[in-house]
DNA sequence: ATACGTGCAAATACTTTGCAGGCTT
DNA sequence: AAGCCTGCAAAGTATTTGCACGTAT
């Protein structure tokens, strides 16, 4: 079971397109690029920045914002709602996909289900949507949490 | 095929939940119990809001917050998040179901899926997690909207 | 030279909170 | 009389926007 050297041709991938698409590669854009291609951990607007200012201290929230607007835009990264709380951002892997989160570790892991495309099926046939996205967010104790207490 | 009366026991369960759960029964939160009972639309806070001060029109939009906020507590209401708008409630069945959103018409509809129950048992199974809330929402395009033009 | 991108700061939108007064029991 | 609930207004948070400057082509 070899290792792909899966992170450095994402970040390629994702500086192509964005070029692709008639932006500029910027030093801030790269810093964000590279972050988004390499976490795995779905970071919000706000650790990507906080992560960025370390390479680049002069970057501004701003952006980190409008850098995420412009990768939404061209569907390399993918982002994520949930709760009240901030979005996340996934740019590993830009299509989406489910994920579950435990609410005591607040640890967010990606899913991957079997059920998951039938459903997509299912729903295109019986509603006659035409599905553009599709998001399954789950809730619960991970195991590890699980046998600690049994609070809630 | 008979319609059940079932508006009328959901208010009445809400009320009655309100109560046994220490918390009165005020006009503001009986006219609020009572849209929320009957909607079937997914309305957001501010929905709400206008709804009600169209019968109390000294009510406060804290006051419909504060209200959800009960409401999520004792899980008579189940809070809706996606995409950056407001959060939609559903007070007509608070259990999380899934739903489905046209991003044209911006309709949002609640979805009955068979494959949905044996979901949550293959994640249960396939993560070890405890679920305890579990979503799934999906964009798309509705059949209405479909036909008119081609565009995004 | 031009156009795009950045940083700053202000603006926006949404939601929560503190507090004083009122109503119900 | 006590406590809960309400409305108002202020605060808080997250994100977006306008603008002037800088930079790369």
């Amino acid at each position: 079971m070899r290792e792909r050297k899966k992170s450095i041709n994402r970040f390629e991938q994702m500086s192509n397109k964005l070029k692709e698409a008639g932006y500029k590669l910027t030093p801030q854009r790269m810093i964000i690029l590279k972050i988004l291609s390499e976490r795995k951990d779905h970071p919000n607007p706000d650790a990507i920045y906080s992560a960025v200012i370390k390479q680049l201290p002069t970057t501004s929230p701003a952006t980190v914002y409008k850098t995420l607007v412009l990768l939404k835009k061209i569907n390399e990264v993918f982002e994520i709602s949930y709760s009240n709380e901030s979005n996340r951002y996934d740019g590993v892997n830009p299509i989406q996909h489910p994920h579950i989160f435990c609410t005591k570790c607040k640890k967010f892991s990606d899913l991957d289900l079997l059920a998951y495309n039938k459903l997509l099926e299912e729903i295109e046939l019986q509603t006659g949507y035409k599905v553009k996205n599709m998001s399954l967010f789950i809730e619960g104790i991970c195991p590890d949490c699980d046998g600690r207490t049994d609070g809630n």
